[in-house]
DNA sequence: CTGAAAGCGCTTACAG
DNA sequence: CTGAAAGCGCTTACAG
């Protein structure tokens, strides 16, 4: 029902084969020629079927970016950042909505195979061996985001230095002249990283580390509500001198301020308290919370670009890559 | 490079018709071809090429849907409704992420002509002539969610029924025995019917509109708040013996908090404030935010529901459909 | 229950 | 600068 290629070559007297050629930007085409494939495409509204041009050229344009969970701003972003550079480039983006499933990611993968991306950037909670086995025999160029695959995998990824991170965020809260810093452990993978380093830190400064981890999903805000306050109230019972709070997340730390504000204990006062993530309305002056910042779009941007080295054949492994975090100051921590 | 179905067909000895029909589910097959077809995809790990078979099938099974804003976990919500029933029936949906841009959108929609998608559910902030063009060239059936394209457009619609929603909650705010109840118009559509109802209700009440509108966007909590924020310092201004707010969403909402801070006045004490929306902070107790909510998953839900009724034929030409909403009372507004 | 053939709408060597 | 032909990997009447 709609016009084909062949339509517009029978109406300006030519093959299909020249309508192609000035579809696709040849340049050794007579003007005059190219002027009238242009006249008929615009009489017939010709539109070129995609799915037909995927088929014969063996690439699709097409690049599969996973998000954990759609309804989480901070995913989003991530993926804002990837979409522009690889839209400048000619790719288009397919979106899939893992809500936090490994089954979905399988499915999703299959999908892939299927339509034949081009690539993936994907961002998956645990690296199971189903799933690496699985991207071995897709045979699809992919990067992993903000998720650390194991080194064997040959999966190269971006993410941000939380080990660094935290560092920087404890030796902010330590010039400060805090000594009794405790802290909220997100129960991830960058969960463990950040604990890490957080450990590290008091070990090299000789400080106590007070560390206390809930096993509660911290990903939506009432689960990580009800995690952070508990942790912080488990923080007031076990250690009672505690001046400074650095909480894995945003999220916990808002957990964490609930708990402090039932307690009577004002911030910062009487706690200083510290996020990460930068969420959008920590900056409310009822939090006012310092935290950890990591320039979501700018990894989804260094992820895309890496994806695209690999498909243009510019690198094969191209090096992992660590982006750097900064701390937002705000008014909920002061010096001690 | 990646095996095709008449390799599978050659490993078994049948033709490729038959490697088709099993792969389609036809019942008119030997049992034991079958297990050979099997067998055989397994081995030869085959996964049938979809680009293929968009192209000799009528359809692709891909269902655009465009979100505003990826960073708004507003329209994310509303997406994943849609998204379930849409896959639940074998489809895929292709998101695209307009970035408020109407320009976006239109290559949107070209792209959809591309890739032929079977529908498209939108969300265009304007119904343009431009737009209303394109959609009659692409012939794709499409359905608008959260926004009333013109009646004679003939594009069916989902969406809340704001009218009554805000009629239900200013009756709301009356029995609570308010009579100076201001409200803060969203700049948008939407913000027009709120306002609209608003002032009906106040004409039909006998009590004095007291609206207040400011000309900055109210999509981006940063300027929300500050919408929200001037909005409120005006109300106090022109109308100051206020005792109850209503905020067209809860970001403007949280502005007029702020403002209400800073001018040492107190929630509910010394005003009554209701947002609508129900963003998912705002339950935080700091806020507390009495809010009217609009059922998000169920408005993707519905919106997918009438597109595949357009799409296999049920229907032609659905009935619009305006879904209703609920008050969730919290905290923030009390007696007068 | 199964196969041969034509077709979906493009692209791309190959020739001239 | 342009055309005829083959091919991309499926599906689907048509026949038997």
């Amino acid at each position: 029902m709609s016009a084909t290629i062949r339509d517009v070559a029978k109406f300006c007297g030519v093959s299909a084969s020249t309508v192609s050629r000035v579809l696709n930007g040849y340049t050794d085409i007579s003007e005059e020629t190219a002027a009238r494939v242009y006249a008929a495409i615009e009489k017939l509204d010709f539109v070129p079927n995609n799915t037909a041009r995927m088929l014969s050229k063996k690439n699709t344009r097409l690049i599969g970016l996973t998000i954990p969970d759609i309804k989480d701003p901070f995913f989003s972003e991530n993926a804002a950042g990837a979409e522009k550079l690889l839209q400048e480039n000619g790719y288009q983006i397919f979106y899939g909505n893992m809500e936090r499933s490994s089954e979905k990611l399988l499915s999703f993968l299959q999908q892939a195979r299927q339509m034949r991306f081009d690539g993936l950037i994907i961002t998956p909670d645990e690296w199971t061996e189903e799933l690496l086995n699985t991207l071995q025999r897709i045979h699809i160029p992919v990067v992993a985001l903000r998720r650390r695959p194991p080194q064997s995998s040959g999966v190269p990824f971006v993410d941000n230095d939380h080990y660094r991170g935290v560092m920087e965020m404890m030796t902010y809260l330590s010039d400060l002249g805090h000594t009794k810093i405790a802290h909220i452990v997100l129960p991830t993978g960058i969960g463990e990283i950040r604990r890490e380093a957080y450990r590290d830190y008091c070990r090299i400064r000789g400080i106590e580390a007070r560390d206390v981890k809930i096993d509660l999903p911290a990903n939506k805000l009432d689960q990580a509500r009800e995690n952070g306050y508990r942790a912080m109230q488990r923080i007031l019972a076990d250690y009672p001198d505690t001046t400074a709070v650095f909480a894995a997340t945003d999220q916990l730390a808002i957990g964490a301020m609930v708990y402090l504000r039932e307690a009577g204990l004002s911030v910062p006062r009487d706690m200083s308290v510290a996020g990460a993530n930068d969420m959008e309305y920590t900056s409310l002056p009822w939090f006012d919370l310092t935290t950890l910042s990591l320039n979501r779009a700018e990894m989804g941007r260094a992820a895309a670009q890496m994806l695209l080295d690999i498909i243009e054949n510019r690198q094969t492994h191209p090096e992992n890559l660590l982006l750097g975090t900064s701390i937002i100051v705000r008014g909920s921590t002061i010096k001690k």
